[in-house]
RNA sequence: GGGAGCAUAGCUCAGCUGGGAGAGCACUUGCCUUACAAGCAAGGGGUCACAGGUUCGAGCCCUGUUGUUCCCACCA
C-alpha cells in the first residue's frame, strides 16, 4: 500500500510503467468470446507517413473513451488499429529523398523504387503508430494491420475483379484531374476549390471567310491552343446566323466550327465560349456532342507538348503569357478584366490541377451509392450528429463516377493485363502465364495503381479476415462505431458505407461519430505555414497524456469544432492533481488492516454522498453510449470537485478523528474507487495508478466493472435532508464572509430546526465548516440581535455583539425579504394561472408548489427575524 | 447557385425529451484550515444576436432578418 504519493502528480513517472502494465498482461487484446458481446471499432488509419496531431490526438481520445467504457462493461471490445499506406504522400515523400542524391523515380525503375519505398516504410512507418501509444490508447496491437499487408492487398484485388466482372469498374478515356507536381490522375474529392483573383481574357476569333469575328472569354487563354471550335446558344440571335460557319484559329490558323449548343449561357462573358475538349470537362462532353476531335496539348507536368507548336516545351503560365503577348500584337486581344473564380488545387500538394484528358479506370458509382443512401436513411449507420445525414446525401445523390487509377507505384498494381500481341485485358486475381485469348506469353500488367482511398474503402472487413469467412469477421463484424472528423465523410466514410454493403451485404458500422476540427487558441485552423499547429507529444511531455485527453474531451460536443489552447491544458492538469492528491489524502488515512467495501451503517453523509454518485454511474453510461463526452466528463469532474473533495472529504475530517474512522475510510475507499472507475475512460494512467495503489479488489482499473447503479443505494431521502445541513453552512459561510470575519474568529450558533436530528448529527461539520465554537440545537431561539441566516429547513442565529452594524444587517434583512416576496409573486402568479393549473403537468405543478410554500416559509422567518433585530 | 453550423457571463464553450440560465479561465474579497496555493471559502457579472409566431410556459420548437464560419456545385 503506498502512502507516500507525491504532493504533485508527475506524469512521466507514471505513463510508461502504466502502459507497459497493460500490455503485458494483454488488457488490449480482444477475440471471439461466445460469453461476450462483441465491440469493435476500427481505427482510422493514418498514414505512414504522418505525424501524430492534434486532430489524431483527439480522434483517438475519443475512440480510447468508448472502448474503455465498453471493455469495462464487460464487452468483447476490440479497438483494431493500423496504418495507411497514403500513396500519393508517401511516393512524394520518397521521390524528394532520392532527389537529394539525384536520382529520379525513372532512373531506378519500378522495382527498385518499391524496395525503397517499402524500406521507408519499415523505417518511419511505425512512428504514428509509437505516437498513438503514448496517449494511451488501449488497440489491440497484436491486431495492427497495414492496407498493403498481404491480407488487405488480397482484399484488394478480390474487390477490384468482382466489381469488374460486375461490370461496374470499367476503363475509358475522359477528362480527369490531373495533378503535374505528382503527376498522377485524382478522384474529384481530391481537388481543392478557391477562390483566386484571375483575369477574363476577351479574345477575338476571325472567321474564315472575312466576315468579321467572334468574341469570346476565358480565364486560361493557353488552352486555346487545343481548341476545336467555339460555341453559342442556339437560340442567341447575335450568333444565329453564324452556326456553320468556320473560324480561324489565332496564332494557331487551325479552322473550327462554330456550333451550337445549349450548354452555353447567352448572359455570361460574350455568348460565346471557345471548347477544347481535351482540357476542359464540360468541353469535352460539348465535344463528344459535334464530333470535335480532342487536341491533347499537355504533357504530364503540364508544359505545352509537341501539339502546341512554337509554344511547345513552355511552362503552362509561361505559355499563357507568351500567348497573351501574341495575341495582343496579332490584334487579337480585345481586352482584359479582373476576374475572381475558382481554382481547384490538388489537396495533396496543393499545386493547381489541371483537367486532362486520358485513359482512366473509374468504378461506376450509381448502382452502389443507392443502397448506401438506403442503408442511412433506414437507420443501419447512424450519423452522429444526423444533421451529417444531408450532407451524406447530398454528395450520393450526385455522385459522378469515381476515378479509381493512379499514375503511381507506391499502392495496390491494379489487377489487369493486357496481351502484347491479340491486345486482349484480362483481369484476375492471379497474375495470367498465358492471354486467354490468344495463348501469348506477352503479358503485361497495368502499369497504374489505385487510389488509396480505395482500399481504406475496405478497412472495417478487410481487416478481419475478409474475403474469407473467418471467426474473427463472424464474430466483430459489422463494427459497431465509427469515430473520425467530419471532413473525411466522402474520402472513406461514405465509400466504406457502400463497400460494405457491396461486398460483405452489411454496413460496415452502427454509428459514425462526426466530430470537429480542433483550431488553434483563436479559432484557426492548424497549419505549417501559419505554424501554429500544437504537438500533441510536447503537451505530453509536459503535462501527461491524461492533461491532454481532458482537455480534448472537456467541453466536446458531436460534430463541432474545438479550440485548443494553453489555459485548458493548465486547468486539466490540475484537475488530474486534484485526484491525485484526494487519492493522497483517502490513503494517508487507511492502516494496514484496512479492509475495503461498504460498512453496514453508514450516516446522512455517506448516504448522501453514495446516492448522488449511484446515480452519476447510470447518467455517464447513458451519456457515453449517446457519445455526450463533455457532458459525461463535465458530470464526473463536478461530482470530484465539489461533492467528493470539497465536501466528503472535508466532512470526514472530524469523523476520522473519533469512532466512526474505521467506517469512514471504508466510504472513503468505496467513492474514490467509484470515482476512478467513472474517470478512467478519460484518464486511464493517473486513474490506473491511483488504483494500483488503493486497496482494490479487482485485478486492474482497466479491467474492472463498470459501477452499475444499485437501487439499495438510492438515498434521495438522505439526499434531500442533508441538503439542508450544507445550505446550513453555506449560509454561514456567506454571512461571516460578507461581514469580513476571519475564519479562525470562531463564533457560536444557534440552530433553530423542525429538523433537529439531523442538524445534531451536524454539529462537528458546523464547527469545522462554518467556524463554529459550539452549536446549540433548538426549536424555538431566542437569539434578539443575533445575525439571522435563513436557509431551508433552519434559521441560524450567530450572535456577534459589537460586530453586528445593526443599520447594516437591517438592510440586509429588507433586501433578502424583497428578493423572497418577488420568488412568491412569481409562484403565485404561475399557480393563480388557470391555464397553467390546467395544462402543465401534475409534476410541474406540485415542484411549483412545493417551491411556493418554501419561499412563504423563508418569508415568515426572515419578518421574524427582522422583528426580533428592531428590539435590539 | 444549393446546403449546413454557429451567435448564451470579459474570453472559450456546455446546456439531454420545452418547466426560474451553467462550467473552465479571467475578475473582486478573505484565507498557507495538517490532501492539494496546480489549493480553500465567499462574491460580482447574462435582454441566451434581432423580429415575429406556437405554447399555460421558449436559450431550446416554427418563420423571417442580420452577422459569422464551413461544405457542395464550378458559368467558359
Amino acid at each position: 500500500m503506498i502512502k507516500n504519493l507525491d504532493k504533485i502528480y508527475n506524469p512521466q513517472d507514471v505513463e510508461t510503467k502504466i502502459y507497459g502494465f497493460w500490455t503485458e498482461n494483454r488488457y488490449f487484446h480482444a477475440a471471439p468470446d461466445k460469453s461476450k458481446t462483441p465491440y469493435t471499432i476500427a481505427m482510422p488509419p493514418p498514414n505512414i507517413t504522418g505525424q501524430l496531431h492534434i486532430g489524431h490526438a483527439m480522434d483517438c481520445t475519443l475512440q480510447d473513451i468508448i472502448i474503455r467504457f465498453k471493455r469495462m462493461q464487460g464487452y468483447a471490445a476490440l479497438w483494431l488499429p493500423g496504418s495507411d499506406h497514403a500513396a500519393i504522400a508517401t511516393e512524394l515523400k520518397i521521390v524528394e529523398a532520392m532527389r537529394s542524391e539525384g536520382l529520379t523515380k525513372e532512373d531506378l525503375g519500378r522495382e527498385k523504387f518499391l524496395e525503397r519505398a517499402w524500406q521507408w516504410k519499415e523505417e518511419y512507418g511505425g512512428r504514428i503508430i509509437r505516437q498513438l501509444r503514448r496517449m494511451g490508447s488501449s488497440c489491440d496491437w497484436e491486431r495492427e494491420r497495414f492496407t498493403m499487408d498481404e491480407g488487405c492487398s488480397r482484399a484488394v484485388k478480390e474487390v477490384f475483379v468482382r466489381l469488374y466482372e460486375k461490370g461496374l469498374i470499367y476503363r475509358g478515356e475522359r477528362i480527369v484531374n490531373w495533378c503535374p507536381v505528382c503527376k498522377t490522375s485524382i478522384s474529384d474529392a481530391e481537388v481543392e476549390f478557391d477562390e483566386k483573383d484571375g483575369h477574363f481574357w476577351h479574345i477575338r476569333y476571325p472567321l474564315k471567310d472575312g466576315g468579321g469575328f467572334i468574341e469570346i472569354a476565358t480565364t486560361r487563354p493557353e488552352t486555346m491552343l487545343g481548341d476545336t471550335a467555339v460555341a453559342v446558344h442556339p437560340g442567341d440571335v447575335r450568333y444565329k446566323n453564324l452556326i456553320g460557319k468556320t473560324l480561324l484559329l489565332p496564332l494557331v490558323n487551325r479552322e473550327i466550327p462554330v456550333v451550337a449548343d445549349e450548354y452555353v449561357e447567352m448572359d455570361f462573358g460574350t455568348g460565346a465560349v471557345k471548347i477544347t475538349p481535351a482540357h476542359d470537362p464540360n468541353d469535352f462532353e460539348v465535344g463528344r456532342r459535334h464530333g470535335l476531335p480532342a487536341i491533347n496539348i499537355m504533357s504530364e507536368d503540364a508544359a505545352i507538348n509537341e501539339n502546341g507548336g512554337v509554344y511547345s516545351g513552355l511552362d503552362r503560365y509561361d505559355a499563357r503569357k507568351k500567348i497573351v503577348e501574341d495575341l495582343e500584337a496579332g490584334g487579337f486581344l480585345v481586352s482584359v478584366r479582373e476576374h475572381a473564380h475558382n481554382v481547384g488545387s490538388c489537396y495533396r500538394c496543393g499545386n493547381i490541377i489541371e483537367p486532362r484528358l486520358s485513359t482512366q479506370w473509374f468504378v461506376s458509382m450509381k448502382p452502389l451509392a443507392e443502397p448506401a443512401v438506403q442503408a442511412v436513411r433506414d437507420g443501419e449507420t447512424q450519423l452522429v450528429p444526423a444533421r451529417f445525414e444531408k450532407i451524406y446525401f447530398n454528395w450520393m445523390e450526385n455522385i459522378r463516377d469515381w476515378c479509381i487509377s493512379r499514375q503511381l507505384w507506391w499502392g495496390h498494381r491494379i489487377p489487369a493485363y493486357y496481351c502484347g500481341d491479340c491486345g486482349g485485358l484480362n483481369v484476375s486475381r492471379d497474375i495470367p502465364e498465358v492471354c486467354p485469348k490468344c495463348g501469348s506469353h506477352n503479358i503485361k500488367q497495368d502499369e497504374d495503381t489505385l487510389d488509396t482511398w480505395f482500399s481504406s474503402a475496405l478497412w472495417p472487413f478487410s481487416t478481419l479476415g475478409w474475403p474469407d469467412e473467418t471467426e474473427d469477421l463472424k464474430y466483430f463484424y459489422p463494427t459497431d462505431t465509427l469515430v473520425t472528423a467530419y471532413d473525411i465523410i466522402f474520402f472513406w466514410v461514405a465509400r466504406m458505407i457502400f463497400s460494405g454493403i457491396e461486398h460483405t451485404g452489411r454496413t460496415p458500422f452502427k454509428h459514425v461519430l462526426l466530430h470537429g476540427l480542433v483550431r488553434d487558441a483563436r479559432g484557426r485552423k492548424m497549419s505549417k505555414s501559419l505554424n501554429n499547429g500544437v504537438d500533441p507529444l510536447e503537451v505530453i511531455d509536459k503535462y501527461g497524456a491524461d492533461a491532454l485527453r481532458f482537455t480534448l474531451t472537456f467541453g466536446n460536443s458531436p460534430g463541432n469544432d474545438m479550440r485548443f489552447s494553453e489555459e485548458k491544458i493548465l486547468s486539466s492538469r490540475n484537475f488530474t492533481n486534484k485526484l491525485w492528491n484526494a487519492a493522497r489524502f483517502v490513503l494517508m488515512n487507511l492502516d494496514e488492516d484496512f479492509q475495503p467495501g461498504l460498512p453496514e451503517e453508514l450516516t446522512i453523509e455517506d448516504k448522501w454522498a453514495i446516492s448522488i454518485i449511484n446515480r452519476l454511474n447510470r447518467e455517464i453510461a447513458e451519456n457515453l453510449d449517446r457519445f455526450e463526452f463533455g457532458v459525461a466528463l463535465q458530470k464526473i469532474y463536478d461530482y470530484t470537485w465539489d461533492i467528493f473533495c470539497d465536501w466528503y472529504i472535508e466532512l470526514s475530517k472530524p469523523r476520522l478523528q473519533g469512532e466512526q474512522a474505521g467506517n469512514v475510510r471504508r466510504v472513503l475507499v468505496c467513492l474514490l474507487t467509484n470515482i476512478l472507475k467513472l474517470l478512467h475512460p478519460f484518464i486511464p494512467f493517473v486513474t490506473e495508478e491511483i488504483y494500483s495503489a488503493v486497496p482494490h479488489a479487482e485485478e486492474s482499473l482497466i479491467t474492472s466493472a463498470w459501477p452499475e447503479y444499485t437501487p439499495a443505494l438510492d438515498f434521495s431521502k438522505e439526499e434531500k435532508e442533508f441538503g439542508l445541513v450544507i445550505g446550513a453552512i453555506r449560509g454561514i459561510r456567506n454571512r461571516r464572509a460578507e461581514m469580513n470575519i476571519p475564519t479562525g474568529k470562531k463564533a457560536s450558533v444557534i440552530i433553530e430546526t423542525e429538523f433537529a436530528e439531523i442538524f445534531s448529527g451536524a454539529k462537528a461539520f458546523f464547527e469545522r465548516l462554518a467556524s463554529a465554537s459550539s452549536v446549540e440545537i433548538t426549536d424555538r431561539a431566542n437569539a434578539e440581535g443575533a445575525v439571522a441566516v435563513v436557509s431551508a429547513g433552519a434559521r441560524v442565529f450567530i450572535p456577534m455583539g459589537e460586530l453586528v452594524d445593526t443599520e447594516k444587517e437591517l438592510a440586509r434583512l429588507g433586501k433578502e425579504k424583497r428578493a423572497c416576496e418577488k420568488d412568491i409573486s412569481f409562484f403565485s402568479a404561475k399557480l393563480n394561472n388557470p391555464a397553467f393549473v390546467e395544462k402543465a403537468p401534475a409534476r410541474v405543478i406540485e415542484t411549483e408548489r412545493a417551491k411556493l410554500s418554501a419561499a412563504e416559509e423563508r418569508l415568515k422567518k426572515i419578518e421574524e427575524s427582522i422583528k426580533a433585530f428592531a428590539k435590539n
